[in-house]
DNA sequence: ATTCTATCTTGACAGTGTCTAGATTGTTTT
DNA sequence: AAAACAATCTAGACACTGTCAAGATAGAAT
């Protein structure tokens, strides 16, 4: 890499895309991701991307597919300690919403309709994203096994309303909306009372 | 209205170009919603409009600020009923869930960064949002109050930590991710059910 | 050595938001 | 009623976007 692109095939150029990509969406934002601007910053014309990727929204899933595995990794780096308590649940809600605002732009991408309904979601994107949610699935299954989140439903249901709940939380605030982020403990403190069982005592 | 246009000076553009523009956004999507096709289908140069308009981003907030208009109007109805109950709050719950999928480019623009975080938002917008918002707290209190919601944080707390997930569920229909339109009822039922507080016996 | 294919380039087109300068009209002041 | 003013609308232009088509270059396969 940085080999100063004197030759006329780049070598790599699909894999340096996609970094430098995901570099200028997490600095400058998905409104400064163009794809000339892009090929720029490579050093490259601005139709050579377009060998690489099918158009802007292959790139994009590209860039969310990555998310999702990052993502994944997380949850089950937590689920593999075999530790489905209370304290592990709290943990990783925090550490999802942490990942979401470290991540603004990215997490955008991963879950707004940019991708999922004004554009194509591609094959490898969905195949990440059902991914991430099936493992998130497992674990909520593991957590009801553990009396620490309700069996009155599925691990299907009670994975989307859960999951759900805290995106939403998320997206208020990457989204700059009806909350500041000085809170953020409180209200995920909130909201995990909501999903918890509380139990008499231990 | 529609008066053919014939004079040089529209007569109402302002208004007219709102109509459109949430016709169009409604009918064909935010991404086809383009200043100079708005212009052209209301008969006037592209330019036009920013005479009513600072920019896009005064449009669309405008749009936005009727949206949360419109919100807080079905909000006040449901509170004037003086009827605090579990009921009337569910209704509302589901009330909410079809505001978002029946306009569902509507809500995006109200609660996505378009115009929050990419953009500015108006002074209108502020206004019309933070109404909608201080109405949903002061609707919590009063649940508080009847024991439908929990009362162990400030009405604040769980209006957010409530509205937030309502919000995350609402994002996950209209997105097209992680959740099919037919098992709406099932999923938000399952998230009242962790909302509201159970009691032993009526 | 020649063909084939992957990769990259330049040129072009239609679309976007919005600035500037000028035209037209309605309103106010004289 | 005439003149000045302000509101409103227009056409022209600029920089930017995604992406298609045709051709150039280089490495791999024959």
């Amino acid at each position: 890499m940085t080999t100063t692109k004197k030759t006329y095939h780049h070598g790599d150029l699909k894999i340096t895309l996609i970094q430098a990509a995901s570099d200028l969406l997490h600095k400058e934002g998905a409104n400064a991701l163009s794809m000339r601007k892009l090929a720029d910053i490579v050093g490259v014309s601005r139709t050579a991307p377009y060998h690489h990727f099918k158009d802007k929204n292959a790139l994009l899933c590209a860039i969310a597919a990555n998310g999702f595995e990052q993502q994944t990794k997380q949850l089950r780096q937590l689920i593999e300690q075999q530790d489905h308590s209370e304290e592990t649940f709290k943990k990783y809600v925090f550490l999802y919403i942490h990942f979401a605002q470290q991540q603004s732009e990215l997490y955008d991408l991963m879950y707004g309709r940019t991708l999922w309904q004004t554009g194509t979601p591609n094959d490898d994107l969905k195949l990440a994203s059902r991914q991430a949610f099936k493992c998130w699935i497992d674990w909520v299954e593991a957590l009801q096994k553990n009396g620490v989140l309700t069996s009155s439903n599925t691990p299907l249901r009670v994975g989307q309303a859960t999951w759900a709940s805290l995106h939403g939380l998320a997206r208020f605030l990457i989204d700059g909306i009806y909350v500041d982020e000085e809170n953020v403990t409180e209200m995920a403190e909130q909201m995990l009372e909501m999903m918890v069982i509380k139990h008499p005592l231990a």
